[in-house]
DNA sequence: AGCACGCCGACT
DNA sequence: GTCGGCGTGCTC
């Protein structure tokens, strides 16, 4: 790579000998700005964009050269040389610039930001040759003994290299017999061709759409073959298609040469909607999310960068793989919470995928049966288009759905469905059908308590009770991980079995329904029951295969799933996702409980869901009993206007911890004297708190909260970074900030 | 994020 | 008298 280096006119500076040139490097630590760095004598100055291996301390790090011109503060003398230019594809200016404004949008370092976009390192070298195994030339397969002569036999029918292991599978042999006859020469390795070719996407079955949904793929495709940016809404009910009709839209992208990114609630990336993708585009989809190896992660890194891998289906983190040439975003689910980013850099995949899409100049797409209010608002401001997709069977496919009223109807003491939903179950088994018990709650009971001294179990380390988990026998707390063992006796008063537990989990209504409806047989599914795309496939194939009569299950269940014998789906505590009150908690307890009863039902036989709730007049419920989404959301969006919160305001948390609660009061009420405007007060914006925080105490951290408050054309940014600045915080504190929070604990 | 430098407890 | 705890600060 020696030639003479390229540099850009610097006046008289460029005449001195002793001016290195020098680049700004981003790393992939929580740094502010870039560092600079000399680019050795010999070498062309690399572009922005480029990935360079730069020394920093006593480490070698992977680090990406940075816009603009560096900083230039730091001495000549102090620059240390780049060490190698790595040997994969330039970061595209479009995700540099997303990264730089993710950055400033959730005030990360740039550095942390980049941590997310940059792969294990193996994916940076360059690839190993890998190498197979063939026949040596002029070796007589006649003259070998019994096991060697299978594996040449073998190798005679397909010639190709073959990787030592398959070898000996495929021969039927120990790997000892393949590695003996490659020391004894019989057998020779050469490099096996690096797999370039791109999978054929162009075997799968092309959809039979409804007119409605071809209008709508119609729409999608011309946005995507014209390149038009801009987001579109494409919203419809359970069962409305909207899945076919934005493969439709990747399928345009893929046909003109571009990639498709199709983002997922991690939860919903099961086997199920992996394996409509391959159906459709008759081979799979490269997939992407944080439970992946080390080695998928770096291949499937490697051939995005490469733009081996034309369709990538991901959880959040997928925003930020390397693709060279997208055409489209998909943002499936697009009202799912799981989007949020809680730890580190605190980012929405939502709204980052369309500043992604925007930075690209290309489409995106929302995807929901129950968008969020902040999408539906930018619908109504024109920011974004809307398809609607009617239910294709008209209303006869859409399940009924009751409230029974607990208080009318309650359940037996010491149980927890009442005779209504009782009856129903009954009658859907009898019939031979199934049903789906829902119950956002894991483990036995959320609480236990002693009869005999009122003690309650608590988490050492957290504000919560420790969650009683039958079949592992332990208490366990859900927010740090402590467990303990359920003890005989009160840890009190020592009083023995006193002990009770209160409230349901899902355990609890599976022993209840054990006892309840003997016979039937019952899968329970939960985070507990379920590790991963593995097991969910075999419970999932298992109610296909009408080998369970009741599913019981958190929710984990309301995703992605569909269960074509399923008639019924009964809410056990329709009440619980409004407790707290938090700003959202009526929309996100609607579009679960929305999502939950569309699992129920299909065309030729309409479902029922049935809501257990003490206050069936609430308008969560009476809204999923009318089943007026419109009115539901207008009431909504009423609210927030009145009281200007988002999507009509805009918010920031600051979350102050430490290990000593007297450290968090100080550092929120220090917080607190610098916040901006005249007592936290100025035109646009308002400061709340400090708070303790719902989980006051968290991994045994004391935690404080503060909220800022704004219109929606403050520059909410620029006051927490003034603010920020200005605030003395003890050092035993850290504070977080949470632009746009989702969550309130 | 690592890693080094820097001030106060239990060991040879 | 030392080995070592991790608090704070720096790395181009």
């Amino acid at each position: 790579m020696a030639g003479s280096p390229t540099i850009d006119p610097q006046g008289p500076d460029a005449k001195r000998p002793a001016a290195r040139a020098r680049v700004p490097v981003l790393l992939p630590l929580p740094l502010a700005q870039a560092y600079d760095y000399a680019v050795p004598e010999g070498w062309p100055v690399p572009p922005p964009g480029t990935i360079v291996a730069a020394p920093l301390g006593g480490r070698v790090l992977a680090g990406v050269v940075w816009d603009g011109p560096g900083d230039g503060s730091v001495p000549e003398a102090k620059l240390r040389p780049l060490a190698a230019l790595l040997p994969v594809p330039p970061m595209t200016e479009a995700l540099r610039r997303l990264i730089a404004f993710v950055a400033r949008w959730t005030l990360a370092p740039p550095g942390a930001v980049l941590r997310m976009a940059l792969p294990v390192p193996a994916a940076l070298e360059a690839p190993k040759p890998r190498f197979g195994l063939v026949l040596a030339p002029g070796v007589e397969v006649g003259s070998l003994p019994k096991a060697r002569a299978r594996v040449a036999a073998v190798l005679t029918e397909a010639p190709v290299p073959w990787a030592a292991a398959e070898l000996a599978r495929a021969a039927g042999v120990g790997p000892g017999v393949v590695s003996s006859m490659r020391n004894a020469g019989l057998l020779v390795a050469v490099p096996i061709p690096e797999a370039a070719a791109l999978p054929d996407l162009t075997t799968g079955s092309p959809p039979v759409l409804s007119p409605a949904q071809a209008e709508a793929a119609r729409v999608l495709r011309a946005a995507v073959a014209e390149r038009r940016p801009g987001a579109t809404l494409l919203d419809g009910v359970t069962g409305s298609g909207k899945t076919e009709v934005y493969l439709e839209a990747v399928a345009e992208a893929v046909a003109h040469g571009r990639q498709a990114l199709v983002l997922l609630p991690e939860i919903a990336l099961s086997a199920q909607v992996i394996e409509r993708f391959r159906q459709r585009f008759g081979s799979a989809p490269a997939v992407w999310h944080s439970e992946l190896s080390t080695a998928r992660r770096r291949d499937t890194w490697r051939a995005v960068a490469e733009g081996r891998a034309p369709i990538v289906v991901g959880a959040r983190s997928a925003l930020f793989l390397p693709f060279p040439d997208l055409g489209v975003i998909v943002v499936d689910e697009e009202h799912e919470a799981a989007f949020k980013q809680e730890e580190g850099v605190t980012y929405h995949a939502r709204d980052m995928a369309l500043v992604r899409a925007h930075l690209s100049g290309i489409p995106a797409i929302l995807v929901s049966a129950t968008p969020s209010l902040e999408t539906l608002a930018n619908v109504e401001r024109g920011r974004h288009a809307r398809l609607h997709l009617p239910s294709r069977h008209g209303s006869a496919g859409m399940p009924q759905v009751e409230a029974i009223d607990l208080r009318a109807t309650p359940p037996a003491r010491g149980q927890f469905l009442s005779p209504p939903l009782v009856a129903a179950i009954e009658e859907a088994l009898g019939r031979g059908e199934q049903a789906l018990l829902f119950l956002n709650r894991r483990g036995f009971a959320p609480l236990t308590l002693c009869r005999a001294c009122g003690h309650r179990f608590q988490c050492p380390n957290c504000t919560a009770w420790l969650v009683e988990h039958r079949y592992v026998k332990r208490l366990e707390c859900h927010h740090c991980g402590h467990a303990e063992p359920v003890p005989e006796a009160c840890p009190a008063c020592g009083a023995e079995g006193a002990l009770t537990p209160v409230g349901p989990g899902v355990e609890r209504i599976a022993a209840e329904c054990r006892e309840r409806f003997p016979g039937a047989r019952i899968a329970e599914m939960s985070s507990d029951t379920i590790h991963g795309a593995h097991s969910a496939a075999h419970y999932a194939a298992m109610i296909e295969r009408r080998e369970v009569d009741l599913v019981i299950g958190t929710q984990l269940v309301a995703k992605g799933w569909h269960f074509p014998h399923l008639t019924l789906v009964g809410v056990v505590d329709a009440d619980l996702g409004l407790a707290g009150g938090d700003l959202r908690a009526a929309e996100r307890s609607f579009q679960l409980l929305h999502q939950v009863g569309g699992r129920a039902g299909r065309a030729d036989r309409p479902g029922r869901v049935l809501l257990q709730t003490w206050a069936p007049d609430q308008r969560v419920m009476r809204a999923l009993v009318s089943g007026d989404i419109d009115r539901f959301v207008a009431e909504e969006m009423a609210e927030r206007q009145a009281g200007g919160w988002p999507p009509y305001g805009r918010l920031a948390a600051l979350i102050v911890s430490a290990a000593e609660a007297s450290v968090a009061d100080a550092a929120a009420l220090a917080l607190r004297r610098a916040a901006p405007g005249r007592g936290g007060e100025g035109e646009g914006f308002r400061v709340l708190g400090p708070a303790p925080a719902p989980l006051a105490v968290l991994r045994g951290q004391h935690r404080r909260r503060l909220l800022l408050k704004a219109s929606r054309s403050t520059d909410v940014q620029a006051l927490l970074r003034d603010w920020l600045s200005r605030a003395e915080v003890p050092r035993a504190a850290r504070v977080e900030v949470d632009v746009d929070p989702v969550s309130f604990l």
